[in-house]
DNA sequence: GATGAATGAGACTTCATTCAT
DNA sequence: AATGAATGAAGTCTCATTCAT
């Protein structure tokens, strides 16, 4: 079956990619063999190695596709001018993403990515490219701060690592809990986002209980 | 009547799980091969087996401590009446608990936890364990928001779960990068937590540039 | 009607049989896969099993090729009439031939197939017959011991195995070491076959150092 | 079976050494697997790699082995004063070596060594190591032919290359047929060392039959 | 005739665990 | 209690060969 298609050969590692997905997120890595990736893709074990030439490669394949597939999102929502739809969106988006069921198996993937990182140089720099989409929201933070758009005195960096955090966060507990009330994560996310595009510090404007009397 | 007295069990149990601490923070649980351990730990492979069924049970000894130590935090810190300090304590203390620096290879290992829960039941009870702390934060809001110290109309469970996020966020942005600014991340966290105590909503308060036209 | 002319076929078995030879020369047969050959050869899988039915046989073909070379020495050089002259010029002969440079690579060949000639009964065969011109020179050398040109009392036999090894002891020395002295070689060969020529034994005639007192 | 002697390991050592061998023999280096291997030592495959680290080095320890028996000869034999009796002796002692019927089997082994000398740096070193006894006999020419006990104005080490030569070609011979004639040979080689041992050039001294005219 | 993607048996090696000492 | 040599199932990957195109 000589000289074939690009298409066919995208299917074919589509094939290979979708079937080691299912298994990464039923297994893990490490708990998968090869012999179940073979067997669910319905393909030989030489094949896959005409397309992959490591399983540590199909690793890093599917590590590349995950954020390759994020960073697209804050691209296009922060081109808003109107700083608190932008960020809206943003949370929207992610949010929307993260709870479609399709995606769902493979944010289990997403989580041995992250641990994966911790022991792949490869799977690290995946990451961190992956990660690095926060300089755009940091980048966002900082200029709509200059236009007075957003609450000054705050760190862009910080801020844009708690945003990060509040997705990373909700992935790993939606991964272990798919039950996990996306709508109410939203209302908070929207709400700390509203609150922080206040100009005015709001420190001691409501009782916090009794101060203690040191 | 034991042969060896229970300290002197027990200091060897923990010779075994810091080895192995050290090697999973470095190599992974599943690249790390029991030989490593038992050249990490001076100990023999069969003493190993006088101590732990199983490396799987190893992960799982891990798992727990680590997750036993986080709970006494949430504890000790939500009882302080004053509510905003009880958060920021709170925060606080998560914060300079993992920004200890004996504690980092250790979070190291946490991450893997994580993604170890996906797999394993056991781990994974262990993991909804530990993160049933959440619950208590939960509890604490929403007896806060009833005394009026906290803005009402948030779903206290799902503040309980942003606020998970933020240390888990902050948990995995450190285990890749171990420079992260603890500082800021600091400064953003209380930012928020004020924010969250006021009783008022602050929609539309500040202008957000040129309101979409639709 | 052949759809090829055997000229096309025969320089396509060429360049698969050179490219094998390169690769075998480099690599040994055993760690030399189809692939490298394809590769080096510059056809694709399914041409080389047009031309040979597996990858012994083009062991096979190699090893029966480098035979085919050799035995056409001995035939002219022993034809001479002046059997000191016969014997130097088959000494030079095979001397000459064996240090041109580019019959070196194809002799590491050459010293696989004797290898292999223990393993495979075919190959053995093929190395068999290769060597059986030894046959010719013990025909010579029982010839003119006869005519009373060569020493008698040597078993003809042995004196071809003798000289067999001569050959053979150079090829693999030079194998190893490609910056072999072929003209001190040349000339210790020479002296041999010379002194061998010697009518009357010389046993004794020469003081050998101080002998033995047993 | 813990902490065992130093006289078991190296037990379990030859029993995998001679197990390799067996089969090395038999079926060459690349066409024998661990699993025969496994099988004939009777022990299992976690056991082999606790002696070798690898297949590979399996084939260096044979070839190590192999080299270091036969550096043993020279020395000895070289050693008499009587020049013409130590040649005599080493001839002996490798002929005698050579034919005994227990080290033929080991000797099919030496010749793959030879090849794989070709491929493997580390074998190559073994082999060139093993062959650079040589010099010894290099060295015993050289100081010989000063004392005017060997016939002057023949390059020492080529003779000794010449004298290996007859070592490596037997052996080779040998391998392809081990009915071959050592008493024939072994007298041919004496013969050889009694002529060269001739004070006197003895070019020319009978007739070689018609001489070219030209 | 030529191609080269596909095959799948089988290669080497690792490693968690056991158990005789 | 401690040891560590031994185990052997299972892992990843290779590669000679085939065959639809």
């Amino acid at each position: 079956m000589p000289r074939v298609t690009d298409a066919y050969r995208e299917s074919k590692r589509r094939q290979i990619l979708d079937a080691s997905i299912e298994c990464f997120a039923r297994e893990g890595f490490h708990r998968t063999s090869m012999a179940q990736i073979i067997a669910e893709a319905g393909v030989s074990a030489g094949t896959i190695y005409l397309y992959f030439d490591s399983k540590e490669q199909i690793v890093e394949a599917i590590a590349e596709e995950r954020h390759a597939l994020e960073s697209v999102l804050a691209a296009t929502a922060l081109a808003n001018p109107d700083t608190r739809q932008a960020l809206h969106d943003l949370a929207d988006g992610y949010l929307n993403w993260l709870s479609d069921p399709i995606e769902q198996k493979r944010r289990r993937v997403t989580v041995q990515v992250w641990a994966e990182a911790l022991r792949s140089d490869r799977v690290a720099s995946i990451v961190r490219d992956g990660v690095a989409q926060r300089q755009q929201i940091a980048d966002f933070i900082r200029e709509r701060q200059q236009q007075g758009h957003l609450v000054a005195g705050l760190d862009p960096d910080a801020v844009s690592r708690v945003m990060l955090s509040l997705v990373l966060g909700f992935v790993l507990q939606q991964a272990w809990d798919a039950a996990i009330d996306v709508d109410g994560y939203r209302s908070v996310l929207n709400e700390i986002i509203d609150r922080l595009l206040l100009a005015e510090p709001t420190r001691g404007r409501v009782d916090h209980g009794r101060p203690p009397k040191r």
